[in-house]
DNA sequence: CGAGTATCAGACTGATTTATCCGAAGTATA
DNA sequence: TATACTTCGGATAAATCAGTCTGATACTCG
């Protein structure tokens, strides 16, 4: 499983970093989202849903519908779809777990969780998607590919 | 809950903070060492026959057991327990999850998640128990009165 | 309007994690 | 040996997360 976010949080990111690709003013239906990235359809109906009210996409029901970002990829980070999906907080507490930890009665890694903490938000916030889907022109097809040469092997 | 560990994996890097703390081989019953850091009893049972198995503490039956650190706190990391409880690949695979993100194909944040991954275990490697106990005297005690503190009020 | 399509919403199942309980087994002391 | 004490280990329950299913709702187009 994976360490930080939770699976909601993977395919919602994924999906996001999906739709920033598509030709601006243009909708993805679940299905063909589903099947691109191979994630499990009725789940990812309900992360989907979830970004929807969180406000980080928009959707339209019946023929011709479908999903598309609410925001120009220009405006919108990684950690907007964190906090939509896994919550606002699920960065704080002391990563040992000791409910008291703080600046006056810091655990002995409080400094060195407080760093690492900031390399993972300038991670989730630094950069737009725009910035991002632009670095991977092109590589998102790669590993969609080796993705599925996996399945059917 | 917590990012990174599981709760089981909390619990055992308190507990073992915690025996790091005592002099060196005086044993600690169970009772004791989850009374003061506010551990569940049966739970932290588990914690500690895991951490027994691993090699990370060593037990004793009957009266006058209890348990205490197999070795030295200078020769013990964070990343032993971590390894002990959650096992050897907890911080491996892609932070976007997927799953066939690496270095020919690295996902967008590829780069900088192997950042935040170097700070984070450099974090559990860098200092031995002893050397973490040393920075925090008096302060467990005052993380642990907070604690019951706050349990009371 | 009616048919077809696609998301929405909630209930449901299964797996994993967290938490609890209790009898068995080992140890010290008298 | 008897007793008290403490960990060990398996069974079980509760809670959360992941994944599935189905009917309702909304939209488009003929």
């Amino acid at each position: 499983m994976s360490i930080i976010f939770s699976k909601s949080c993977e395919y919602a990111l994924q999906a996001v970093l999906y739709l920033a690709r598509q030709p601006e003013g243009s909708r993805k239906h679940l299905r063909e989202i589903a099947s691109d990235l191979n994630i499990p359809y009725h789940f990812l109906n309900k992360v989907l849903q979830t970004l929807t009210r969180g406000g980080i996409v928009v959707s339209r029901k019946g023929a011709n519908g479908g999903f598309a970002l609410a925001r120009s990829p220009k405006e919108i980070t990684l950690i907007d779809i964190v906090r939509a999906v896994d919550g606002e907080s699920s960065l704080d507490g002391c990563v040992l777990g000791f409910p008291a930890c703080g600046e006056q009665t810091p655990c002995p890694v409080h400094d060195q969780w407080k760093r690492a903490k900031e390399v993972i938000l300038t991670m989730l916030q630094k950069k737009t998607l725009a910035e991002l889907g632009k670095g991977l022109d092109g590589k998102l097809e790669l590993i969609a590919q080796s993705l599925s040469a996996g399945k059917e092997g």
